[in-house]
DNA sequence: TGAATAGTGTCTGTAAGACAATATTCC
DNA sequence: GGAATATTGTCTTACAGACACTATTCA
């Protein structure tokens, strides 16, 4: 009997001035070569121990991205997915700056809209759509969204962020609230950023132990 | 090149009076033939159009039990889990009333305190916790419990089971509150369950849309 | 000085928790 | 009636959101 599929595909998604996108390449190989798709590829048994390495190898394959947040999303699976048989897709997905896709290697990386999403092979439509789902729902209680802000940011950035991910204009004083006894942020001493003609902001990084693990809220917001 | 193993486990839970506990089985077949594990089985690419399919077929092959409450926990990998090579397991959870493991064809189950794991093949004990760590998060802001609580029941029934899960006792009059505008709960007409010598509480059961989908709360608790 | 946005203090309304009163059963 | 628990009403407290005031920059 032919054996199981075994695959990962990676959601990476980034925020941009026009709002959150994900990163779609050019398939390579059969089939659906040369249409776009979520980058992905098949577990190597040789090379990755387990699937979020293989996770993080094809990510730095296809994009030259290193060390961003990644998180197991879901596995997709079934007969009908894929045209050459039964097939497991484990998704990861991943969140960086969009800096961070700007420095990248890979010429090739298509940053399209989640909420206008062209016709995607297989079922990469449901896995992109999945991801943002988790994305905003955890986005309502967690520190997830920082992830997208780059190495450092204002909390207006940061506010505005959280805003684009969740619909809605937060109260700027509950806000910081929040922000503040989460304890997920550091100050850069004299780090400041002036965008116009009006009083600087003060620059955060996420502290050291936040950059891996999120940070959960009793109460969302 | 050896394919990848591509299995399911369960991890089937239920609320007894002890607390909560993870239905495990002895195996037929090696490796570990003979040591409790938790139900599973490979992927059957023949039968099975998919994960879910699976996990179903495997949940009723092993206990006979059905139509129960059933969510994708996440995927264990890597070529260390398993002695047969590089492997793959898409863990679901299950849960489901005392009664219904009361009632389940399969004499051999080993209903196990999950504060208490034995010694676990595979990584079957990381499966487990990773499962209830599952179920107590969203316990704090979603129906979940609810199926843990069998086909009708009261509100101090369904609030005590709320408690366990989420290890602190609950103020009575907020989590009625709580339950009533999450509006899942419709009361069946003329149904009390007396205790004892004292007023008797009206019974409820989860409404029909609410069997497979759960609710989510804006605010937890 | 005025415009613009950052950051903070304070008030108010809402919602959660404490307390307690009432309801209903069995003995 | 008394004990026990269910159910509901009400008060208090804590927190989220509204509003507004101060701070700082550039033109």
């Amino acid at each position: 009997m032919k054996p199981i599929i075994c695959t990962i595909d990676i959601v990476l998604l980034t925020l941009e001035p026009g709002g959150l996108k994900a990163a779609l390449l050019k398939r390579d190989h059969e089939p659906h070569a040369g249409a776009l798709a979520l980058p992905g590829g098949y577990i190597h048994e040789l090379d990755d121990p387990d699937a979020r390495s293989a996770a993080l190898r094809v990510l730095d394959n296809k994009t030259g991205i290193r060390s961003p947040y990644l998180e197991q999303l879901a596995t997709f699976s079934g007969a009908a997915r894929d045209p050459r048989g039964w097939s497991i897709s484990i998704a990861y997905y991943a969140l960086v700056s969009a800096e961070i896709i700007r420095q990248s290697s890979a010429a090739g990386i298509a940053l399209t809209s989640v909420d206008a999403l062209p016709a995607l092979p297989f079922d990469h439509r449901t896995i992109i759509e999945t991801a943002v789902a988790r994305l905003r729902s955890k986005s309502q209680y967690s520190s997830l969204p920082c992830h997208l802000a780059g190495a450092q940011f204002t909390l207006p950035q940061l506010q505005r962020i959280y805003e684009l991910l969740m619909g809605e204009p937060l109260n700027k004083v509950s806000f910081r609230r929040k922000i503040s006894e989460m304890d997920i942020l550091e100050p850069i001493e004299g780090g400041f950023e002036t965008q116009g003609a009006h009083r600087p902001a003060q620059l955060y990084r996420l502290k050291q132990e936040f950059r891996e693990e999120l940070k959960l809220l009793e109460r969302g917001l």
